[in-house]
DNA sequence: ATGAAAGCGCTAACAC
DNA sequence: GTGTTAGCGCTTTCAT
């Protein structure tokens, strides 16, 4: 409690308001007002960040005339701005974006969630997304869901506390509802998907030759005189593994193959699943003769398990894969594969929220399908007979 | 201008402050004050964010009182608490992290600087920096440099901008000048160096063991009998660069094996340069009759291209790298490594981050190495002769 | 051309 | 136990 400096009570002041740093105080008794020094007002003396008020208190100007100089405004005179730049850079000074987008309800920062940074495909689409953000002035915040479609939720809820300006996901093996992410597109967040879309939400969704990579790499097999090709396909639930599992079937039809139940495997891309598939494939009384895995780690690992068996690739077995270029290329015999391009995926998809984030919901809704490669390698290459 | 209610004069009205969302003016030629509505006071339809004002709203309470109660203070009625808390689950309110960390002066934000997201180490490292940060309730901004020094500065420039509440960094080939770094350091950011260090600045350490892995896989060679080992070494520059040179030239000397400077290759670790080196080594009178690249990258190519030439490894050539288990294992010959444990080192990282975010500088500084471990596989196994 | 002040969402210090 | 308010750094009217 305060002491007034005229009557000496200490028991009728109040507290009357701030004026330039100080506290000023009100004395009931005896109608008198005075100031005191704020207690701990002073810095710390190590400040990592210089601040306008600071430049202003250097300069002997206003914050208003520092902000309008730092940011090229009119009304200020060349003299005046260049002056504060100068200072500005010696006092390293760097705005503080976080006060920045507070004030204007941006953060200049994208939330990105996906399965697994460590799976190439997503690092190579990161870094197509990180590429286009800092082109735009934009900063990422990734989130790694593992899989898990409660980690994916927090991840959300984590980047919305965050608040950032626009959303790109791709969703977890698990992810099977959507009414988070429906709720957040009905309040108008910006948000794209892309590879693991949703269908549920009307969202733009970047997404990859699923059906047509599936379908050229089934049609390569049989022209290369293959019959009986399994698919080794993901969880049913997985879009992507429908969409391959489709270009598939399509294939076999139109070349006019028979379509056996046995031959398709679902699983969860595991080593253990592709082993055990190909041991029970095997068994059977016709076995295949090709193999065609939608996850290249899996095709990879067939390979792998075929020569531990002896099976001859490619002329007992064909096997070709989705995906990665480098392993696929490294692996003997070399693995055919439907190339993806991954950082091609994110820079689509970061720009498509950019878009988005742009035209404020006036932006039409569109579907971008990111076009993939044939890479014809040993693996599937079958000699001609005789 | 406004008009005064009261005399009608327009030319004296000056505003004097605002009272509850309204404008307040004062006539001066009539003395009267008068208020109005703020012209474009209403809020958009659609609201991405519940404030805690907008629960105040609801609850006809304030906003201090929403807070205390949101944040489990005391002094608050139980009753008011859970009133609170429940209106705040039903109108999906979410907490600004960015206005909490604005006047908290900290943005629960950590950057992290690597020279490449798709470089499976890295990502590795990513992934270990995730988790831990996580569970700290961080969230984590990413940047690549690319291994360009430029790229580097600026990105360090944007986290500065952005409010990171630290640093991890993984410094670019490029980088030599550290003044950057060193005056963040000076100024108080946390920060800790991992893998790719500066060692001009007093920050705790994450490193890898460098030394002493390359000692292993080179002592190794020699246990196999391979005679003439060189080196596939990184830019001179680089620290983990030179440590594998000091590890290799450290087991030569203990086996009592000559150097020879023609069997030291330093480079950025191109294919190119992988490729030209192992040509050259031919060329000389006695070529070497083992490689340790320090690059597992390098190794693989180094393997295949001996492929193409018809070389035998591992009898006529041992080979042996640093690094990644997974490519190491498909390879053919698959390859002994030293394998590194890159989760494992973002997680020492980012722990020893938050020590150094916590202890607010007075932590001691503390340079710590992973360990890593030595895997051998066939690219080194020279068969016994005879 | 420049200064004064509101306000972005939230917390904490204070008044009652 | 609850309301009031300053202030975090910055932009942006508005007044001078």
């Amino acid at each position: 409690m305060e002491t007034c400096p005229k009557c000496s009570s200490n028991t009728s002041i109040i507290r009357a308001g701030m004026i330039r740093g100080k506290v000023r105080y009100h004395c009931k008794s005896c109608d008198f007002h005075f100031t005191k020094e704020h207690p701990e007002k002073s810095r710390p003396t190590k400040q990592i960040h210089t601040t306008i008020k600071d430049i202003a208190q250097v300069m002997g100007v206003s914050i208003a005339t520092v902000s309008r100089a730092l940011n090229n405004k009119s009304d200020i005179s060349p003299k005046t701005r260049e002056a504060i730049q100068k200072i500005a850079l010696e006092l390293d000074y760097n705005p503080n974006m976080f006060a920045k987008g507070f004030q204007r309800g941006e953060t200049k920062t994208i939330g990105v969630v996906i399965p697994n940074i460590k799976r190439p495909f997503f690092a190579g689409v990161l870094s197509g997304i990180q590429e286009v953000a800092n082109e735009h002035g934009y900063r990422v915040m990734i989130c790694q869901s593992n899989e898990s479609f409660e980690t994916e939720v927090t991840n959300i809820q984590g980047l919305l506390a965050s608040h950032v300006d626009g959303l790109l996901i791709s969703h977890s093996k698990e992810t099977t509802r959507f009414n988070q992410i429906k709720s957040l597109f009905d309040k108008g967040l910006p948000m794209v998907h892309f590879d693991r879309i949703c269908t549920e939400v009307d969202t733009p969704k970047i997404r990859q030759e699923d059906f047509g990579g599936a379908y050229q790499l089934v049609e390569h097999l049989i022209q290369q005189g293959y019959q009986r090709i399994a698919i080794l396909a993901g969880p049913t639930e997985l879009l992507i593994s429908q969409k391959r599992k489709e270009g598939y079937l399509h294939a076999l039809k139109k070349h006019g193959l028979e379509i056996r139940p046995e031959y398709i495997h679902h699983g969860d891309f595991s080593k253990e699943f592709a082993l055990a598939s190909l041991d029970s494939w095997r068994q059977l009384p016709e076995p295949p003769d090709a193999i065609f895995a939608i996850h290249y780690l899996n095709a990879v690992e067939i390979i792998q398990y075929s020569k531990e068996l002896g099976i001859q690739i490619p002329n007992e077995l064909g096997i070709v894969g989705f995906g990665d270029e480098y392993l696929a290329e490294i692996v003997h015999p070399a693995l055919t594969v439907f190339h993806l391009f991954p950082q091609k995926v994110g820079e689509v998809a970061a720009q498509m929220l950019f878009r988005v984030i742009a035209e404020k919901g006036n932006y039409k809704r569109e579907d971008i399908l990111v076009q993939g490669k044939l890479i014809i390698r040993k693996s599937s290459l079958k000699k001609p007979k005789g």
